[in-house]
DNA sequence: ATACTGAATATTTTATTGATTATTCACAGA
DNA sequence: TCTGTGAATAATCAATAAAATATTCAGTAT
């Protein structure tokens, strides 16, 4: 009932316990088959004391998809700080690695995957945290691209947004299941491909 | 039990009054709260002998669906037929019929959003049969463009499974719940604009 | 034989209940 | 006052039975 106040970082590493011990249960037994009792008896203390670091057993649940977002934005924040690579190199890298992180994702966590889905279609919050993120990563890369000389977009948040949308397929836990890595690594060369090189015959500049 | 084989098209006849009054049924009360005996009732029929023209109910929201995907499908076609318009143009407005399409279902009539939605789940077949006839139209779409020296792309189909990819938002019933029309038709822009124009400076051709 | 139906059967939903689990709360120990 | 717990309560799940519906089939009419 009472959020703790006295020390800021205990609580932060109690949450932060629960947290890890909730993962590993939600990733062997699967959400549902979860208690917070068993929960709670992996870290020696009562069900009712979850409740003072966490809202519910759902709001564990959107803390541990929270997190599979944010270590994904890890990974994709890494590609655009990878120095001496060109821009170019940057998006396919960061296509590369969406659908990379997307794919490990279902096939060596796939409760944690149903969980992710699950929570996205009811957390619109969350859901437009990680597009939000992801598309601003995207605004750098054009940005750094732009600056290196590399690419020439006039309006940088618009390109990133179309570009995030066109990637969409390798983003989606859902899509994951449709076709083999193999056949998506081949769809993500070519979307990278079509997205640098564009359609127009070489044509110099427009307006 | 006999499939009927005395007048082929009295047999036809049949099948698409069972369908037109299935999905009048569907649109109004949903899949679920429909039943073969109204359906049945509505054609002055019983309902055994709806199962002689479909295999069973499943079959029918089958075909409703397939029915759909075919106004779509004919619709993006009627796109590519355009004559005075170019590759550009068409793609672009290949691009918006494919959401005003995608929109306007979810809009007008939901129930059979839904349904559409939950029968791609199960049926692999029908969603590979709208998937290839689009990319097989966007195949096309980009074959004009060459011709008509507008493009210079060199693997056709390659760059046309990435439009494809990269044009999923606006193609994916499930999606269209997200955005209003509004912020999808700004979204389909910048998108159309991105693949057009390219994300590479003028630089004239490659390899 | 072919088209069709009513009645029989099989399957799926709904309702009900008991058991399990999530959540709250009043209280105990620092 | 803050941290925590056991026990009470509320919500959800699982098992079963009952009802509704899908599907089949034997048989009638043409």
């Amino acid at each position: 009932m009472n959020i703790p106040v006295t020390d800021l970082s205990e609580v932060l590493e109690t949450r932060e316990k629960i947290l890890l011990a909730s993962e590993k249960r939600f990733e062997f037994y699967g959400y549902n088959k979860t208690t917070m009792a068993e929960i709670a008896d992996d870290l020696d203390m009562s069900a009712a004391n979850l409740y003072r670091f966490y809202k519910n057993k759902k709001s564990i649940a959107e803390a541990c998809v929270k997190r599979c977002i944010d270590d994904r934005l890890t990974a994709l924040r890494s590609v655009l700080k990878k120095s001496g690579a060109s821009a170019s190199e940057k998006l396919s890298g960061f296509i590369q690695t969406s659908l990379e992180v997307s794919y490990e994702q279902l096939e060596n966590k796939p409760k944690i995957n149903e969980l992710v889905i699950s929570v996205s279609r009811e957390s619109t919050e969350l859901v437009m945290y990680k597009l939000e993120n992801e598309r601003q990563l995207l605004g750098e890369l054009v940005k750094q691209g732009n600056q290196a000389g590399e690419f020439s977009v006039q309006d940088v948040e618009a390109t990133a947004s179309a570009l995030h949308t066109s990637i969409l397929l390798f983003d989606v836990p859902l899509f994951m299941g449709l076709y083999s890595l193999q056949e998506f690594r081949t769809m993500a060369n070519q979307t990278t491909e079509l997205l640098l090189r564009g359609l127009l015959a070489r044509k110099g500049k427009e307006a």
